[in-house]
DNA sequence: CTATTTCTAGAACGATCGTGCTAGGAATGA
DNA sequence: TCATTCCTAGCACGATCGTTCTAGAAATAG
């Protein structure tokens, strides 16, 4: 009985809110900024999201989201571990994502100065990457090589991307890339 | 004539607040917790800093000061880059490190949101690193090959520290390290 | 229609923010 | 000594913060 709850309302509300942070960062979030830009009320925006801790929570969340689905459905479609890094950063240094690149990397920061605010962050930002990898590398490798390579592409990706972001400097990082999914091709047949 | 500047003063207040931003985090700096913690009125701090803006870039750029000497100053008693990597590897994972390093990365996020506001941290906590880096190597190295070499070594030990800081896995990514280091010790030599 | 629940807005609360003003003690040179 | 400059503190200002309260419009079931 009364008025059915709207889920794809908060839905598009949060889709927003996750524009607006990553077009004005997120450090400056507060109701009403954020209220303003997206033409409702501060108290819409309670209603739908509680507290403000619960809504950076939501938006990191849907932020996640984001990042990982724009850049993990490639590795299915790759038959080896080379492939998928290869597909994976090339994605990942697509000039049109940077924007949302630098929030999460804005997110990190912050998360890991505050573990238990963001702790499923935490928990995810790296084990998903970790189980899509290793997944890709196929059930005949050896569990701790398979575990081992997938840390190195993780961490060299994210340690580029980061370069990447600081300083533009896109044919040096890209050289570096290269070089990199290079030695994954090679040492991929685990000899 | 007059009172003569103690700038001694301002470099101790400096210090105390860097060391007040690492355990309390980037994101919560404000003149009056930070004079509180630190026994002084935010009116010293305010006339020591001058703006808030300020204050912040001197703490980051004192931070970056230290995080860089606290493991740089090994590269130059190395003989080669694999050497190099090792000892900067062994400092950057030190446990005693990592409440520095969080805050590193906190800053580091909230630069990448505000370019223009930390254009000096930026232009340096690559660059620096990409010189003392391409130094280790000896004149004797190829130029590109160098700054290839030292772009993937940046990336590589940031990368597994955002994992270590992370997770904390230190087995699963000291093993990765190890490997990275490996490549580096066979490949250093250009054949 | 009525009853009930959701959605939205506006106003107001106390708290905290950065900053400016005022003023007095501390340390120097003349 | 006196004049000058630095250092420090207390206070107040306007702005913004997260949150709560009140109330009306919208959408459902009966």
């Amino acid at each position: 009985m009364g008025r059915p709850v709207n889920h794809q309302r908060r839905a598009d509300l949060l889709d927003a809110a996750v524009d607006y942070a990553v077009e004005h960062g997120f450090a400056e979030l507060s109701w009403r900024p954020v209220a303003s830009a997206l033409g409702v009320s501060t108290t819409t925006l309670v209603h739908h999201f509680g507290t403000k801790e619960q809504m950076l929570e939501a938006i990191l969340g849907r932020l996640r989201e984001r990042t990982f689905a724009a850049t993990s459905d490639a590795v299915g479609d790759q038959p080896d571990l080379a492939s998928a890094a290869r597909a994976v950063w090339a994605r990942t240094s697509d000039p049109r994502q940077s924007a949302e690149f630098r929030l999460f990397f804005a997110v990190y920061g912050r998360a890991l100065q505050a573990p238990q605010q963001f702790v499923e962050f935490l928990d995810r930002v790296v084990a998903d990457w970790m189980r899509s990898l290793v997944d890709a590398q196929g059930p005949g490798t050896d569990p701790a090589a398979a575990t081992r390579t997938a840390t190195l592409v993780i961490a060299t990706i994210r340690g580029l991307l980061l370069d990447l972001l600081t300083t533009g400097d896109r044919d040096r990082i890209q050289d570096a890339a290269e070089t990199f999914l290079a030695t994954l091709e090679h040492d991929a047949p685990p000899r």
